[in-house]
DNA sequence: CGTGGAGTTGAATACGATCAACACCGGTGG
DNA sequence: CCACCGGTGTTGATCGTATTCAACTCCACG
């Protein structure tokens, strides 16, 4: 079972700031569908992900959505700078399916910061990955980036919608089912 | 003057702390154009700009370089995921001017983390920083983009060739350019 | 059954890449 | 002092990739 306290069992964590995290963490369910987090909400917190799929995404002046984020079961979401920094949302969360999530607010997150270093790794790779899609994003065809997400999300490709992916590729749907169509003729030619 | 020490001054740290900072703390001169940190390597470090202007950029498949940032003086730069997982690192870092800065490794990083929020603070600024990135990318037109970041680093134009500025933004040169060119004809015609 | 959202396909268009030519310095060496 | 050179930035023509708009299929769900 994926949760937020037996992801740091295995960590150097002292026994009373565990039972300190257990009194204060809430688990919620989440429906498909609902929103946790709108822009501009003053409330932001951090989610672990027990069961299901959440979503982190902005929207722009065209109202067109770009997911910033998929997080199935095992991983944090969060508009990370406006949890830390009380700030305004910037972001969007909503469940993609129904989930079951545990709640980190500032305080939390700052005893998780404070009692490990794995919430350290968890910033450090996350800030990895943002710059390694941006070189994506400037490199890299269409097709590449397509290719590259099968390979490093192979999970979430089975269970997120096609349009999604494409939002969080930066592309339209019809560029990325060309592109698939494409794919296919090539794998066909054998 | 621009150092990392005056930077945590108004910090609540401790005076061990900082003497311990201080004694630990390296001071060298980077002349224009020397590189500090090459893919692959496995030194990696953080710097802290004390004058001067760095900047860190990936190599594709095709020999073409892509910014992650610049680091004019008071800003820190590093490959952060490879410095604190001591991975060999990702980018490269090199001078754009004559400069001068503090270097940071690993365990003085922890130090710092552990001293002070403000260094928790930039990790968070830092992810805000390249999610907005992120979002331009995929949304914003090369002329939006150009514009944002003349708004958002004024300072940096000045000092930076086109060339740079088009390889941040993550275009050609040309591209570049021709965005330009516009830009003057509408400002001109009054 | 229908109805609407998701995905596919095609035609026309827009934007940036590529390639090439050229202007404009800022040195450097004769 | 000037001639030369390489690097930077500009401009134009052409090409390629993704966008936009539209029509259509296929299901899942009422």
């Amino acid at each position: 079972m994926h949760s937020f306290l037996s992801l740091i069992a295995e960590e150097d964590v002292p026994q009373e700031t565990i039972d300190d995290l257990k009194r204060k963490m809430v688990t919620r369910k989440v429906p498909k569908g609902h929103i946790l987090l709108r822009k501009g909400d003053k409330n932001s917190k951090a989610y672990f992900v027990k069961s299901g799929c959440l979503r982190s995404y902005a929207i722009d002046e065209k109202d067109k959505e770009h997911i910033i984020m998929f997080a199935p079961e095992g991983w944090f979401i969060s508009d990370i700078d406006t949890v830390a920094n009380r700030n305004s949302a910037q972001l969007y969360i909503d469940a993609i399916e129904d989930s079951e999530v545990e709640i980190l607010d500032s305080e939390l997150i700052n005893v998780f910061v404070a009692s490990t270093p794995l919430a350290l790794q968890k910033l450090n790779n996350r800030i990895a990955v943002l710059q390694k899609r941006i070189i994506m994003l400037m490199s890299a065809t269409l097709q590449d980036r397509y290719i590259d997400f099968l390979e490093t999300y192979p999970e979430i490709v089975q269970r997120v919608p096609q349009k999604m992916i494409a939002s969080y590729l930066g592309v339209t749907p019809e560029a990325l089912s060309k592109v698939r169509g494409e794919l296919l003729k090539t794998k066909d030619e054998h």
